[in-house]
RNA sequence: GCGGUCGUCGCCAAGCGGUUAAGGCACCUGGUUGUGGUCCAGGCAUACGGGGGUUCGAUUCCCCUCGAUCGCCCCA
């Protein structure tokens, strides 16, 4: 056994009795995001690793910690931990805006995150996302909030919350650190040991600390304070009610997270994820938000862009796994050549169809059929081809009847 | 990377130091000269994730390892 190879740890095989399933998500995800004028772009599963590096940010865990980095010939390349950053570069090198503005893109397809599995959490997973690049307008943050909940509902999946927040802009995020750690200076030596860490790297995280000492501090009347009144950019608190009054008359239910944060650096302004409670600590379903530096940063002309991923797998744990369609027909047979000549008569008409192969009597292969459940049977022995007619069942309604048909060379190639 | 739990056939699952390692489902083969699955008979783990140890003896005890799972971290 110790011979056996096993898939990595992490990863995942979708087997057939769940592939139905698996495409039946991917096709309902497309189509609404087809349906909202979204186009597929298909990029590299593998980049160089300074586009991770650059783009999602070199403090994130994600760049840290999380990479499946390899050198070729000298270069650096990373299989993709996440989506923007390779559709953002795509963008830019094709150069896309060529195209006009804004651009609705959207991708789905395999990531990868060197992280410890647990539910709701691969090596490898795979994400739906969208992109709506060229525009930094509510009516632009709504839009794709608004898709993404068309979307989890399109799938049948309503029992989330959407939390909101905005983290200002890139000149504000220092200003808002700074305010945040002389709030907290004071409490630093009762904080727990993670959050003494986070003080310098990430303070905003701290706010997310489960531990109840620093969450007394953190819900505390001061800090409350300071989570509502912070002086965002006019331009962003503005933009930011804007958003929520779009949401609320399109009765998108959300409220507004004044703790939650993301962990990508290009973040600006809104952020955004749909929770569900239904998956252990790893709810998020969907997580997005605005990213208007990010263009630029990777060598295209300044753009606002906001954009929004999703987690397959996370939402096939939540969705209802349809049955794969029934085989239409189950052609019995002891003449394979005539039999497969029907068996592409048949799906021509767009019908399921198996020929039986296995060369065994009759009443074994009627067996096989109503094995598979199959809808009809037809049967093609000799007899049928001499006659050209094929006797066949309905094997829901037990009515039997019969069509003609015509044999290539029937009565030549008999066996 | 850190902690807890777990690992017997494709699936569910008994056994818990000495058993031929139950049983069910699924699957396969045959019983039926050509009209159906539910019937009957049989098959289907030289083996209990892998490796090492303790023991006269280990699926049952110990260690390591691999994997799963829950949580931390973090995220989709």
């Amino acid at each position: 056994m110790s011979q056996k190879i096993q898939r990595p740890k992490g990863t995942q095989d979708v087997t057939p009795e769940l592939s139905h399933a698996w495409k039946h998500l991917q096709d309902v995800a497309i189509h609404t995001l087809e349906l909202a004028n979204y186009k597929a772009i298909h990029t590299p599963i593998f980049e160089a690793t300074s586009l991770f590096a650059r783009g999602v940010g070199e403090s994130t865990d994600i760049v840290n910690k999380e990479m499946y980095s390899f050198e070729k010939s000298d270069r650096s390349l990373t299989l993709r931990p996440e989506g923007t950053a390779g559709v953002v570069r795509a963008f830019v090198e094709n150069k896309l805006s060529q195209h006009g503005l804004p651009q609705r893109l959207y991708y789905i397809g395999a990531m990868f995150r060197y992280e410890r599995p647990q539910e709701g959490r691969q090596r490898q997973f795979h994400q739906i996302g969208a992109e709506l690049i060229g525009l930094d307008t509510p009516a632009a943050d709504a839009e794709s909030i608004l898709l993404a909940w068309q979307v989890l509902k399109a799938l049948g999946i309503s029992d989330l919350r959407l939390e909101l927040n905005t983290v200002g802009d890139p000149d504000d995020r220092p200003r808002f650190r700074e305010a945040l750690q002389a709030l907290l200076k004071p409490h630093f030596e009762t904080l727990c040991a993670d959050c003494q860490r986070r003080f310098e790297q990430n303070p905003i995280r701290m706010l997310d600390c489960k531990v109840p000492t620093c969450q007394t501090i953190y819900t505390s009347d001061a800090v409350e304070d300071f989570l509502q009144n912070f002086a965002w950019s006019p331009e962003a608190s503005e933009a930011f009610e804007q958003l929520c009054h779009i949401l609320s008359v399109n009765g998108v239910p959300f409220t507004v997270n004044r703790r939650m944060v993301r962990g990508l650096d290009y973040y600006s302004r809104t952020v955004f994820e749909f929770i569900t409670d239904k998956l252990g600590a790893q709810g998020t379903v969907c997580g997005g938000g605005r990213y208007n530096g990010l263009i630029e940063e990777l060598g295209g002309a300044s753009t606002p862009a906001i954009g929004w991923a999703m987690g397959v797998e996370r939402l096939f744990k939540l969705i209802e796994h349809p049955e794969a369609p029934a085989l239409d027909a189950y052609i019995v047979t002891d003449c394979h050549a005539e039999a497969f000549a029907f068996a592409e008569h048949l799906r021509e008409q767009g019908l399921k169809v198996e020929v039986d192969l296995s060369g065994r009597n009759f009443g074994k292969q009627l067996q096989a059929a109503g094995k598979r459940s199959a809808r009809h049977v037809y049967t093609i022995g000799s007899q049928e081809l001499e006659s050209g007619v094929i006797p066949f069942k309905n094997f829901e309604t037990g009515e039997s009847s019969s069509l003609n048909f015509h044999f290539p060379n029937a009565l030549t190639h008999r066996k």
